[in-house]
DNA sequence: ACCCGAATTAATGTATACATTAATTTCAGG
DNA sequence: CCTGAAATTAATGTATACATTAATTCGGGT
């Protein structure tokens, strides 16, 4: 019993998938017959991805140019960052305030676990994978459902310059060191230094992005 | 010459307004067909409507039971007051930091002054429109117009408990001093006081609307 | 050669017919 | 009278034909 999806949903997934891996480039424009041939489907259900996308941030329509994969510009990053920022500690000094159990925040910390581990074998991709799991547990962790969605569509839009920035960084020795003590003040309950800590933690992550993607320059991504 | 606007832009303004002025029940589920004769067209753009006002959280899209009008619960509620509190804070914060003249933050002064002339003479709606001015205005001069497009969205999904609310409240001299000190903070570039001030009266706006539902037996909105 | 308006064209926007599907009803068998 | 499988139905999901529209091309007048 195959699971039963739409092709709407499909075309969603499908697209921001392409999007996100950057098979779909940056910048360029696609006619919804090109893109619906691509998914072998008609016209309808890609129209209406593209308005959820467009929605969602990652693709502009443009009546008769075709719809847009939005880059990311160096001013974008910064205010999707802002955003970040601001949220993600949102979640973090709510999940401090729920004084959750050892065993509540084992997600929490089998995901640094796995990032030290990655970190002294020197899988940087693997590490990347980790981080998000971490700060993904950490989102779900908050339990508001409309935070969840916002960060996950802004994240989206910031994937690509991250994976691209991936192998550019420094090894991300002060980002493990941050995440354990993210991890303390959140046991203890602390909600105060959860908030502060989680986000110094992004404002430097910001910083050192947009410094590589400058440094490399790189203005669209 | 008047603008051209497509059926799909129009049925999304157009059901955005019928679901905040209640006109479309909290709660209520509505056919495709029956949308689309009530706007005049067909079911089309209709169907393209439904997903971007899903994605803007105003309904929910059941198949084969129609489109939900999504009630507001007390849990909702806090839910958006958090994201919304913190967003507006972030907001009141980047325009401080601007330092912007006392002519480009007139815009703030005017419904500041709308605000005050509005309560003097009792009229509780023309405030209410005021501190909306005042907000969107705010919101505007921090210029992250991804920060702008979210706090729009959760402020329509909480624009009808606030309508609801508009005549069961107490008279807000509090909300007026409120402004008056965010102004001077963000004229004398005060960042961190703005933000602060900025919370705090959020927070207090929360839990007044809440304690008003809960007085009043609105668990649904 | 250049300008400007008409014709063309290539795309989206919209309606509609049809396919699919999940809920409901019906009806045979116990 | 209950059960459950099949038929029915009522809705969405999808493809497609057609309408509309804005960009482009074409062509005649200067």
């Amino acid at each position: 019993m195959k699971k039963q999806r739409s092709n709407t949903e499909r075309a969603i997934q499908d697209l921001r998938a392409l999007i996100i891996s950057n098979e779909l480039e940056a910048g360029s424009s696609h006619l919804e017959q090109e893109l619906a041939t691509r998914l072998g489907m008609s016209r309808t259900p890609v129209r209406e991805a593209c308005l959820v996308l467009e929605e969602l941030g990652l693709v502009e329509v443009i009546p008769r140019r075709g719809i847009r994969i939005l880059p990311v510009s160096p001013e974008d990053m910064i205010e999707i960052y802002e955003v970040l920022t601001e949220l993600e500690s949102l979640a973090a000094e709510r999940v401090a305030r729920q004084q959750l159990s050892t065993q509540e925040l084992a997600g929490l910390a089998l995901a640094i676990g796995q990032m030290e581990q990655a970190l002294e074998r020197g899988e940087i991709e693997a590490w990347a994978e980790a981080d998000a799991r971490f700060h993904d547990e950490l989102l779900h962790l908050s339990g508001n459902r409309r935070l969840i969605r916002i960060v996950q569509a802004f994240n989206d839009q910031v994937r690509r310059a991250r994976n691209l920035t991936l192998y550019l960084r420094p090894v991300p020795h002060k980002s493990n060191a941050d995440h354990q003590e993210l991890y303390e003040a959140i046991a203890r309950g602390d909600a105060a230094a959860a908030r502060d800590l989680h986000r110094a933690h992004r404002i430097y992550a910001r910083e050192l992005l947009t410094a590589l993607l400058a440094k490399h320059g790189l203005t669209s991504v």
